[in-house]
RNA sequence: GCGGUCGUAGCUCAAUUGGAUAGAGCAACAGGCUACGAACUUGUAGGUUGGGGGUUCGAGUCCCUCCGACCGCACCA
């Protein structure tokens, strides 16, 4: 991954003049008006140089030469136009049509002056006043947490971070779905689960909640409650156990949530919702837009006028509110507290989608809600695939995942692939702690650069992080580190336009791998004082990025590596 | 049956959203520590991007069509 880089100090500046200058050289060479604008990128390969257009490719049929010969005579132009270019270019070739660049070794030394400058808000966006309502994780109060919840949770806590390094206004949301029947499901499960501490014969629910996760939270309401509601009629225990059940699963999810670094702005209840009217609320506004038609008795949304493929109940015509008329409530709330509402949603939820994009249309704001699909996972340990199934209750709980790989490791999994691609997690790879395990190879890096900072002489690193013997770094090595450290504003940038964190992952393993090679190229403290500190320096921005990189994704930024014997 | 997502090296995944010779990591093979952490690094090998058509200067990416995997298609949530 190669993205553009727009580093305002540094190579930036350089592009836009450069792409200034091409586009008064287009201007001159092709007739018409509307030229395309003059847009660089990093090319895939870096043997082509250091950005690349394509103007010439896109402008030949308007001037009706071969691309190749229109970029000759665009360069041709072009340092004649601007002669001192040639300070920050050092090389500008025209092939196959393309236009490639190579910049100065300048340009990469402000760089690193700039990482060192700004420290860890280098990249960091201004607040721009836009507003996101983002919706992750969120699960049914009625068990522990699993593992698709554990690759919400990672997508959903990295693209917060990044957005609100970006200068977003991000709001985390976790919607509790405590107002449908699963809750009575749960409330009878508990209650046989507290029966059965005196009566081990007691039934339990045909379609109960197995898993033995409900015994200690009866055992807790036996200890309060005592044998009381032994004797009480189901009308008065069901609710009891519902709510108290609800509020202790919400509460265990919660400490699970924070145990994997992952913390909410909002824990809307939907049952809250229905109490405070929201949900009436929203139903009017779309009545009020004609977009309701009653029918058997029940309540209809007018979706197809959106492209659904059937209109869909709102209100059943017992008068209970489906979940999608809780859901049309609290989406008429998000969008008018947010811009845009992000949601990232479980493979199940497939079908869900069109009827929430009808909602944001229905409400005069089409694409405001955009949806995210985590795809499913198999989780595999010694090369076999661990058997789930939530109807024999024997699911692997991402507490357990946590225990077992610890929370760098599930963090990083569970970004690496698309969210849309379906997902192989392999445990036993997770908690190796040795170079097969790419966060160890991030993480190394950095701990590496800490040791040599911990060996400088102090005013030896205290003249590197001043900026000074920058101007020194002219090997490959070190401008090929330099160069990626500046696509980090970029890096962001896009994970944020493509919530797309794995490319943030991947970013940081590429910082690292030019890391070790300029390590092997380069001795950092060697006798040549400035150009030492010119390494430190460069060092310990890279150091800077890799730790931003980690704590953008919920991964720790060791000092020291904790060396552990592989069996 | 209808709709959605996906299919890329032996394995796990990328590919700047239409750009150049499809890239990393593991696994395999061959090298590199009397140097700041070898949890590192250098190199070799590995591909008809599921198949076939089309769109254009240019396709892993867009369109059509088959094949295969997964997921949806409730007055469930």
């Amino acid at each position: 991954m190669s993205p553009t880089i727009t580093d305002e100090a540094a190579s930036g500046a350089a592009l836009t003049r450069i792409a200034a200058a091409l586009t008064r050289a287009a201007a001159a060479l092709v007739p018409g008006d509307a030229l395309p604008e003059v847009v660089f990128e990093a090319p895939r390969n870096l043997d082509f140089g250091d950005f690349a257009s394509n103007v010439a490719l896109q402008l030949a049929k308007r001037a009706r030469r071969p691309p190749q010969q229109l970029a000759i005579e665009l360069l041709e132009r072009f340092f004649a136009d601007d002669p001192s270019l040639r300070e920050i270019v050092s090389e500008a070739t025209p092939l196959g049509g393309f236009i490639n660049v190579r910049l100065a070794p300048l340009a990469w030394q402000h760089a690193v002056a700039t990482i060192l400058r700004e420290g860890a808000d280098y990249g960091r966006g201004a607040p721009a006043g836009e507003r996101v309502s983002l919706e992750f994780g969120s699960a049914n109060p009625t068990g522990p947490l699993v593992v698709v919840q554990g690759r919400t949770l990672s997508l959903g806590d990295s693209i917060a971070n990044a957005m609100r390094f970006c200068g977003i206004d991000v709001t985390t949301e976790w919607i509790i779905n405590d107002a449908g029947s699963q809750l009575d499901t749960l409330g009878r499960s508990l209650y046989a689960r507290y029966r059965q501490l005196t009566e081990p014969n007691f039934p339990f629910p045909e379609d109960g909640y197995p898993g033995d996760y409900l015994v200690p939270i009866a055992e807790r309401l036996r200890a309060r409650d005592g044998a009381r509601w032994e004797s009480a009629p189901e009308s008065e225990w069901l609710p009891a156990f519902a709510a108290y059940g609800r509020d202790e699963l919400v509460a265990e999810q919660r400490v699970t949530c924070e145990r994997f670094g992952v913390g909410f702005d909002l824990w809307q209840s939907e049952k809250a919702m229905h109490a405070a009217g929201a949900v009436e609320a929203g139903i009017a506004a779309l009545r009020e837009r004609g977009l309701l038609y009653d029918e058997d008795g029940a309540i209809f949304m007018r979706t197809t006028r959106f492209g659904d493929d059937k209109d869909r109940v709102i209100v059943r015509s017992d008068g209970r509110p489906t979940y999608l008329g809780a859901d049309v409530a609290y989406h008429y709330d998000k969008l008018r507290r947010a811009d845009r509402a992000v949601l990232i949603l479980g493979p199940d939820h497939h079908g869900y989608i069109a009827r929430l994009a009808s909602i944001a249309a229905a409400f005069d704001r089409p694409g405001a809600i955009s949806v995210m699909i985590a795809q499913q996972i198999t989780l595999v340990r010694e090369g076999e695939v661990v058997p789930m199934s939530k109807r024999a209750g024997n699911v692997l709980t991402l507490d357990d995942i946590l225990d077992e790989v610890g929370r760098d490791a599930a963090r990083y999994f569970f970004v690496i692939p698309n969210a849309d691609s379906p997902l192989t997690f392999d445990l036993s790879l997770a908690k190796e702690q040795s170079s097969d395990n790419p966060v160890f190879y991030v993480q190394y890096g950095h701990a590496r650069i800490a040791s040599i900072e911990r060996r400088a002489p102090p005013e030896l690193l205290e003249r590197a992080l001043l900026g000074e013997g920058l101007t020194r770094l002219t090997d490959p090595s070190e401008l090929a580190l330099a160069r990626r450290l500046a696509e980090f504003p970029e890096t962001i940038r896009s994970v944020v336009a493509g919530l797309a964190p794995n490319r943030l992952a991947r970013y940081a393993q590429s910082v690292a791998a030019d890391f070790h090679q300029f390590y092997m190229h380069c001795k950092v403290l060697g006798d040549d004082a400035e150009l030492s500190a010119g390494r430190l320096g460069l060092a310990h921005s890279t150091k800077l990025i890799l730790a931003n990189s980690l704590t953008l994704l919920g991964v720790s930024s060791p000092e020291a590596m904790e060396r552990t014997e592989s069996p």
